[in-house]
RNA sequence: GGCCCCUUGGCGGAACGGUAUACGCAGCGGACUUAAAAUCCGCAGCUCGAAAGGGCGUUCGGGUUCGAAUCCCGAAGGGGCUACCA
């Protein structure tokens, strides 16, 4: 530290701007004094700011935290000196997997790990001076808070929308874990890139899909990026036909779905998935072999392999025929792995002509390729050669409901639709790319599902030996009165090979017995996601042992008014929460269809090399470094003044040195000699001009032009020979949320007492803000070519003389005739000359 | 492959369709100093020119407009999401 080396100057008494002191002084003092308790008061408006609470890894924080606390943390201040009532709380999301990790390699129970890791994050994030309530802080881990998600659980399966399947999951062996869709990154783990597996299991899963098209609908009336587009991507809802193809040996039918129903008179071949229940009873004889080892060979694919689209198609013939209901073609049955079990319905009617897939399948195999679409404008395409997978119009179509030759498609959807409805063979039907949420996890550090079953058995199903049945087909409810059900502990968290999990290895809290029946706890817990859902109504009322929340509470705060936190929980954490909200406000407990108003994504911090932060890279950025160096109001300010917040930008410690150097200043100017003589109105006007813009751009998150506005007002202050008190005190102010230790230090150096956390933001003068006299461009033929100084309201004659007293535009004229003059008052002047 | 976003000095970035490059960093010059650091004051897109001044400039190519970094179309490069969803 450079400064440190600084010999105590005899002719400077000044004292030296020394965040390492002042800092921790006010942080204190803000304890102490409860500055930022949350309350209501009558007649205030309220303001819900939120972050998305972290993950207290082993790590500690990482300088990507502070962006988004920092951005909040300045609007939650700005807010508070505006007169609102702010609710601003942190937490932690305790539960996951790396904490159990470490307990699985070291011994150290995952509870420890937490509980340490939770006080590294809560000084880091002290030491950066986030006005949070701290008296609201909630731990995912808690007892007291895993009753309630145990309670939200209890919730959902009363209502059916927790329910058991045996189905195949991603089943990730080195995790000892399921995992949900959403984990799973080609094929492998989204955690440690393992291997992950398709193996049928009894899974606990949220029936998320029922909630599917309000979860799409209702993002219309919220403020958020392009998440929402991300998220109706998700959700994928398909407008399209459901088709019933009768079958000649058999009296099953086999249901299609499909978005092109005017493409069925082209139908040659009907796919089913290899795991489709039909395939086994429409496998002749013959093919009896060729179909077994086909679907066996499916089924050891890795998901990799089975996805990979640029592998060429395979399928297998089942040796039986469909029946097309549209002109009663005898189409052959196939079962290929290009066709999903868990979409749709696991079978599609394959239309070579109109589909890239089905045509790429029918050369390989050989299967006709029959057009019934042509292009609208007569295009001719050469259908063996390619698919033609656009709309158009009809092209010849054979059909028993006399489908008229050239009927453009959307046309041709509606009356195939229709007639298939009156024909009793199917009808329109909306289908979801998103699928059930699988719910259990087969892990020790999470919620244990308050759930059990009863036990079949002569003995004791806790001794070794005793042969017992669970009977899983008849869950119930842990009494609400015993929640929570909390973990049992457990020496040896390794998940093993029982897809059970580690909780079937505490026999003691596993079985229990209740009037001479034995029963079963379920072993499975909850994933990470679960406690996140619900977080923010906790920060209501947190210390609430009766109710989630109380009500009055819910009508104090909710909704969240702006909510920021990374993109990379777009999909995810973002769609559970809103999930749960809707089935919570079904269950008549909050009472707004959706919980975060306004959705800020921070970008990330990249490294200085520009490359993504990573111990691997070398390039890591510590913030108890920056902080014991620069200090957290540099911090702060640096992180907001590196760019637009959302976008992506890289660290630069130089940077970062410019930003302490503006503090710097603004702590001379308040520890300087200052004069209570008005300011000139040069000065005036700038103050007030950046009282508007800053105020401006802090609601708008704006915060890298606020800084930028400030340090401008900073250096003209400094050039005044009287710098005037109350420009400094405004300055003060105004700084505060983004460095408010250096706010409180010089607010209390300019004769105030107390914090300035409540002190009415400043109000500018819409008269001050307003130049009556600007520099406007001038233009000759739309190039720029001088400029002028006139009032704001001057007239275009004004304007075009004085202009034309400049020589040098009067040069560009050229004493040619001006044919057109743009004129607009305080932007531009263009002389438009033949 | 599909969808979405981005591209401005040496670097981070600024700019309601109106003098492009504010602010910061790095750089250069000066003041202070025996000297340096720190601090303060200035200069600073590229290019031609001794200067005055000119030309060119927001990835590239078109378009709309009196006027485009900004709006529209197309391309290239970079990033994100998604990935056989019938």
């Amino acid at each position: 530290m450079a400064s440190m080396a600084d010999a105590p100057s005899p002719s400077e008494s000044r004292p030296r701007y020394n965040p390492a002191e002042i800092e921790p002084k006010w942080q204190r003092f803000w304890a102490d004094h409860q500055t930022f308790r949350a309350t209501r008061t009558p007649g205030h408006p309220k303001l819900y700011v939120l972050d998305m609470f972290p993950y207290p890894s082993g790590a500690g924080l990482h300088v990507g935290h502070p962006e988004g606390y920092t951005a909040t943390d300045i609007v939650a201040r700005h807010a508070r000196m505006r007169g609102f009532d702010v609710l601003h709380p942190m937490g932690w999301d305790a539960f996951g997997l790396p904490a159990e990790q470490h307990a699985i390699a070291t011994g150290t129970h995952p509870r420890t790990t937490t509980v340490q890791n939770i006080q590294v994050f809560r000084r880091q994030l002290q030491m950066l001076g986030f006005s949070y309530d701290w008296s609201r802080e909630v731990d995912t881990t808690a007892p007291s808070y895993v009753a309630w998600t145990q309670w939200i659980f209890l919730q959902l399966f009363r209502r059916g929308l927790a329910y058991q399947a045996k189905i195949p999951v991603n089943w990730c062996p080195e995790l000892g874990t399921v995992l949900a869709n959403e984990e799973v990154i080609d094929g492998k783990s989204e955690r440690g890139s393992h291997p992950v597996e398709r193996v049928p299991l009894r899974q606990w899963m949220l029936r998320i899909t029922a909630y599917a098209d309000r979860l799409g609908s209702d993002l219309d009336s919220l403020a958020w990026p392009d998440t929402k587009a991300k998220q109706l991507h998700w959700i994928g809802r398909s407008e399209g036909a459901e088709i019933d193809l009768a079958l000649e040996q058999s009296t099953e039918k086999i249901r299609v779905f499909t978005t092109r129903a005017d493409t069925l008179p082209g139908v040659t071949y009907v796919v089913l998935a290899p795991e489709h229940p039909l395939v086994e009873v429409l496998t002749a004889p013959s093919q009896r072999d060729q179909v077994r080892a086909y679907v066996d060979a499916t089924r050891t694919k890795s998901e990799v392999e089975r996805t990979d689209a640029t592998k060429s198609k395979t399928g297998v013939f089942l040796g039986s025929w469909a029946v097309n209901p549209i002109n009663g073609d005898r189409v052959p049955v196939w079962a290929a792995d290009y066709v999903l079990a868990t979409y749709g319905t696991g079978a599609v009617m394959a239309v070579p002509a109109h589909d890239e897939r089905d045509h790429a399948f029918a050369r390989t195999y050989d299967l006709a390729i029959v057009q019934v679409v042509a292009p609208s404008d007569g295009t001719h395409v050469d259908i063996q050669q390619a698919a033609y997978v656009d709309d158009g119009v009809s092209f010849q179509p054979r059909t028993r409901m006399g489908l008229a030759d050239g009927t453009p498609s959307a046309e041709v959807r509606q009356q195939v639709t229709a007639w298939l409805s009156e024909q009793g063979l199917g009808g329109p039907k909306v289908t979801y790319r998103l699928r059930d949420w699988v719910f259990s996890r087969q892990r020790y550090w999470g919620e244990p599902i308050p759930i059990y079953f009863p036990v079949d058995t002569d003995g004791d199903p806790r001794k070794p030996g005793v042969e017992f049945t669970i009977r899983y087909d008849e869950p119930r409810a842990v009494d609400e009165a015993e929640l929570p059900l909390v973990l049992p502990d457990l020496e040896d968290f390794r998940p093993g090979t029982d897809p059970a999990g580690p909780l079937a290895r505490a026999t003691d809290w596993r079985f229990f017995q209740k009037d001479g029946q034995w029963f079963a706890r379920e072993t499975n817990t909850m994933p990470q996601w679960a406690g996140s859902c619900w977080y923010y109504l906790r920060f209501l009322d947190p210390n609430n042992r009766d109710r989630p929340w109380d009500p009055q509470a819910y009508e104090d705060w909710m909704p969240v008014d702006l909510y920021v936190g990374g993109s990379e929980h777009a999909v995810l954490h973002l769609l559970y929460a809103r999930f749960w909200h809707k089935v919570l406000f079904d269950v008549g407990v909050v009472r707004h269809p959706e919980p975060f108003i306004r959705l800020v994504h921070q970008g990330m911090i990249l490294g200085e090399n520009n490359e993504k932060m990573s111990k691997s890279r070398g390039n890591v950025i510590n913030p108890d470094d920056v902080v014991g160096q620069y200090g957290a109001d540099a911090l702060r300010t640096y992180e907001m003044f590196m760019g637009p917040l959302e976008q992506v930008k890289p660290w630069q410690t130089s940077g970062l040195e410019g930003v302490r150097r503006f503090l710097e200043r603004v702590f001379a100017l308040g520890m300087g000699p200052l004069t209570d003589t008005a300011a000139d109105l040069e000065t005036t006007r700038l103050v007030h001009k950046t009282l508007k813009k800053v105020g401006d751009d802090i609601d708008a998150l704006r915060f890298n032009t606020a800084i930028s506005a400030m340090m401008i007002l900073a250096k003209h202050l400094g050039q005044q020979e009287q710098v005037p008190r109350d420009a400094v005190r405004t300055l003060v102010l105004m700084l505060s949320p983004f460095a408010p230790h250096l706010g409180e230090e010089l607010w209390q150096r300019l004769g105030a007492s107390g914090s300035l956390a409540y002190e009415p933001w400043p109000t500018f003068d819409p008269v001050l803000v307003r130049d009556e006299v600007v520099t406007i461009g001038v233009q000759v033929n739309g190039k720029s070519r001088g400029a002028i100084s006139i009032a704001v309201d001057a007239t275009v004659e004004v304007a075009k003389e004085t202009a034309l007293s400049d020589a040098r535009i009067r040069s560009f004229v050229g004493g040619k005739a001006i044919k057109k003059v743009v004129y607009v008052p305080g932007k531009i002047l263009n002389l438009i000359v033949a």
